[in-house]
DNA sequence: CAGACCGTAGGACAAGCGTCCTAGAAGATC
DNA sequence: GATCTTCTAGGACGCTTGTCCTACGGTCTG
């Protein structure tokens, strides 16, 4: 099969096994046994378990990017766009309560380890961070965007955490009303 | 040294250990050599290391219930108990920005390593959730208690996230603001 | 002083890890 | 069809892990 072929499908289900049971605690045999291929195999594609990391992590900013893209074609008013992403954690509800915010779960991971690609992973929070400022100044709040960008992120990943911890689905209904409460005094 | 003692140093600097580099990331060799004891010796003191963590999250649940009783004598408003409590991502900063939240932290790894131990790493937030609910009964908000309760640690949880990845302290100020005005519409 | 007991040291162990190598299969190129 | 490149299998390597064992130095009891 072709190298690059080979590749994204390493990089997707090392993403998915990554986010599942954390980056430590995946090994390069469970992903080379998801994948299929032998072990020693993978040096032809990644030379080490962090060229992975990093593939995976670049794979993700464009994923969101792409999202985000999609969001903005689908709906004309930001809160609409803003309230899209604040819903997440009840689309993804049963991902997040099994297995934590893909973003944060990450950052948290590699700031323990110390990891070299921890700025790489706090990307993923900048993209939705420069988005969501983008909305809010759409909304005429360019002099605050930025804090209340910081604010829904803040909301989605304390929802995480705690959805995470507690499996609880009725939580989270209550905080996505609480932050639409929120959101509607910064709408038009 | 008397074994209760040693078994104490262990259980404190496993406990540091485990929030600055996590479970997993901290071996036992690692704790030996905190500790000052020879690797194979742990076996005296602690079976295993998961029994190091359950001793560790006792410890930490015993001395959480302390100081959370220590701010009730402290403080006769319920409301100034839970401004304490918000105000832990200011007092603690420097540590939240560096290793997150120690009860967060530790039971999204243990989620991620589906570990025996979860349920109680779990209790440590419970501790948290029914002495704020109770406090929030003491205003007068015994209906909703325990939503407020649930919203008070979803604040705390998402603030040390975001704090840990971005290291931004000016952040965490302006949320802690933005909490203690939310918190002024509940008080008497 | 003799013996029992508590705490310790240090290494053996099997297994798993990330990394690396080599030989061969598969496929493309001429 | 021969040759060269691309991809793969499978295992060796050195290291670290959690676990376990045995033998030694202290301390206290009779």
């Amino acid at each position: 099969m072709s190298s690059a072929v080979t590749r994204a499908r390493i990089v997707e289900i090392a993403d998915r096994l990554f986010y599942e049971r954390g980056y430590q605690h995946t090994s390069f045999a469970d992903i080379g046994a998801a994948v299929g291929l032998s072990r020693g195999n993978f040096y032809y594609h990644f030379k080490s378990k962090d060229s992975i990391l990093d593939a995976v992590i670049e794979s993700r900013v464009a994923s969101t990017r792409r999202m985000l893209a999609e969001w903005e074609t689908e709906h004309d008013d930001p809160a609409d766009r803003i309230m899209r992403f604040v819903e997440i954690v009840v689309t993804n509800g049963p991902d997040i309560r099994a297995h934590g915010c893909p973003v944060g779960t990450l950052n948290t991971e590699l700031a323990k380890l110390d990891h070299a690609l921890r700025g790489r992973a706090r990307e993923l929070f900048t993209v939705f961070r420069t988005w969501l400022r983008d909305q809010f100044a759409l909304l005429g709040h360019a002099d605050q965007a930025d804090d209340l960008a910081m604010h829904v992120l803040t909301f989605s990943q304390g929802v995480a955490v705690l959805s995470n911890a507690y499996r609880d689905e009725e939580f989270v209904r209550r905080e996505v009303d609480r932050m639409r409460d929120w959101l509607s005094t910064y709408s038009r």
